[in-house]
DNA sequence: TTTCGACTTCGATGAATATCGATGCGGAAA
DNA sequence: TTTCCGCATCGATATTCATCGAAGTCGAAA
């Protein structure tokens, strides 16, 4: 099952317990958004007008390799978060706010917390 | 600084791009919450009338040592999602609402996305 | 006090991961 | 074609982590 479609299907963590599978689709995703770098590739990724950004943007926010920029943008756009696209000698990621929502409406909406 | 209010005056990913240690934080929370098991618990906690569960009653939701199960409590203790009493022989665990609306919030609600 | 049960902590281990340098690849320019 | 640049992949390494058995703690009961 994509997983897209596995974080639409499970329901808020305060309506009922997560199954075996959903709970492990959903930890994949968090997963994901637990590592600072990436974090902030997302904000920087969600903030920019546009709604794109080219990794060598990414890449001069970070005192990091390039490598391991590229790798944490495979692991966001592995789980959903992010997507990507060659524009000539450049590649441009984006948000993929579908999934942010799903999360959200996992966590609860904080009206209801 | 401690961890709730640093989710606190953490802006939405969409706002502005996280810093360093705004990231680091929030990080530490999501990280807590990539692990199925850990989201299994926290949704049996949030799901349970009255909001709080024993350890044995936890246990028995899984094919894990208790020493595990233990582990991963103090793991969601430890980053603000949950609290615990003693009472008795017994340790009674309950959600921290608050923790799981900051990360919603910064996420971005739904209606937003 | 001793015993017992619920739970935590400790120590060890195998697996996962963040990071990097080196290398590969694809497209554009020369 | 050759060269160059942006980015991805590969291979290696040091660290982190999930898991468990053994041992410790804490409170209640005997």
């Amino acid at each position: 099952m994509e997983l897209l479609q596995l974080l639409e299907c499970s329901p808020p963590l305060a309506r009922e317990p997560l199954n075996a599978e959903q709970a492990a689709g959903v930890a994949r995703v968090f997963k994901a958004l637990g590592d600072p770098v990436r974090l902030r590739i997302l904000s920087i990724v969600a903030c920019r007008e546009g709604g794109e950004v080219c990794v060598c943007d990414i890449t001069g926010a970070f005192e990091l390799s390039q490598p391991t920029i590229s790798h944490h943008l495979k692991v966001l756009k592995e789980v959903g978060l992010l997507t990507s696209e060659r524009r000539a000698s450049w590649v441009y990621y984006r948000l993929v706010p579908e999934t942010l929502g799903e999360l959200s409406a996992i966590l609860g909406t904080p009206a209801v917390v």
